[in-house]
DNA sequence: GCTTGTCCTGCGGGAACCCGCAGATCGCTG
DNA sequence: CAGCGATCTGCGGGTTCCCGCAGGACAAGC
């Protein structure tokens, strides 16, 4: 049984190291990678069945990087390690989970035991493993709490990537009204509005929302960065 | 001497400690604090003269805790030690350190040997230490490059905050069409035009800009909470 | 003095936005 | 089937934005 680490931080990657030869003695190697570039090579390379990663890398995004890996071995099981409970990140790893894939998510603060514990539960029972924490953030972006749906999180990273109306109703094949349509859902939402008063400390909507949505945590910059790279990647084709 | 160290991270706290340990023998007591928020009041309470801090933290800023250090000790001496080189961040500190303060930045990255021997030099010898790295970005924002001046970051702050136009007008005192021309001038600095060509892929200018801005990490979330609490303290006054 | 450059300001028009109103489609339920 | 709700679509208007043109204020340099 091998084991990769992907981790950018010298100092977590050997915790990381130390937690997974203690946690699972039936391993017999355990992988180092610096970055997400690397442990996607790392992971072709080695035929990595298991990983250990953290989300936030400078070179390239934990979430870049599971999405290639997963491409190429879907049974991969994947052990993600992450600062933060970010509705971006937690919305852009279920988002590339393929069907029946085995996977954790836990936060970097959580004890050491419940880290060993997901180890062995995602590793060897194939089990899914989520943070309390973490699955809080899941449950409100479905529920009916003031979470947005897929259609106003889509929206969202259009607008937030500086695209126009047209543009996206085009994009997405709808018609432009729609796409206001949908805008203003996500107005409401995000709780954005004229601040109806006097002249004074107006809102500019489309910009404000984004504004919102980054410091709720709903948006951050590397989620926008993907949804760049999707857009080049479309234009191209 | 007694020193303060302010991070969120408990591995790097602890490597921290034993940094502080071995590189400053002559010190006889070493505090942590887990968060800005507490770091703010142990640095009050100890009258913390030397202080190591991260900058990304998640209850409260180490921009914002350094913030307040300073303004009720002017003459504390901050080492800053972060993971990050964005402009948001590096701008953000320089501009709240006190004319005359010592202060260094370092990156997590570097070696053991370059922080202790920045905790020597600050601390001991009031000598400011910028890493190499750092140093470079600060260049680039005051230099010919396509940096930002001071006038088209404020504005793309403001823009990213979700104000109008008229708004950010009447807030800086200036005639609805100066706000304009400096858009265009931030516009033509982060290299973003209407994509001529045909009807797609138009942008809409003031949300792209942001966009870019996020991707070139001359904004981040943080810096633009902090200019949110600014926003609202005024509307209070 | 004149010129040159930089910054602020006003005007005007075309485009994009925000949004109310109204009709059309589709799925669901009694 | 009739009725209801949710979603998509078109139209029209008021507002804001983007930006070219043109003038005025002020400093620096020939």
């Amino acid at each position: 049984m091998k084991v990769l680490i992907i981790e950018d931080d010298a100092l977590h990657r050997s915790y990381l190291h130390e937690a997974v030869r203690s946690a699972l003695p039936e391993c017999d190697a355990v992988m180092e990678s610096e970055n997400g570039r690397l442990g996607e090579i790392d992971a072709r390379k080695l035929r990595a069945e298991f990983v250990v990663m953290d989300l936030q890398m400078n070179d390239r995004n934990g979430i870049e990087a599971a999405r290639t890996i997963w491409r190429e071995r879907p049974d991969t099981k994947i052990l993600f390690w992450s600062n933060y409970s970010d509705e971006a990140y937690v919305r852009g790893v279920s988002r590339i989970v393929p069907g029946g894939a085995t996977y954790g998510y836990v936060l970097k603060s959580t004890s050491d035991e419940r880290l060993k514990l997901a180890l062995r539960s995602v590793f060897l029972e194939s089990q899914c493993v989520i943070d309390r924490e973490v699955r809080g953030i899941q449950q409100k972006g479905m529920g009916a709490g003031h979470g947005l749906s897929d259609a106003e999180y889509e929206i969202l990273v259009d607008v937030a990537l500086g695209l126009t109306d047209k543009t996206i109703a085009s994009r997405k094949k709808l018609s432009l009204r729609t796409v206001q349509n949908r805008l203003q859902q996500l107005y409401e939402k995000l709780d954005v509005y004229q601040e109806a008063g006097d002249d004074e400390s107006r809102y500019n909507l489309r910009t404000r929302a984004v504004a919102v949505a980054l410091m709720r945590r709903v948006l951050n910059a590397s989620a926008v960065e993907r949804a760049e790279r999707d857009l080049q990647d479309d234009a191209d084709c």
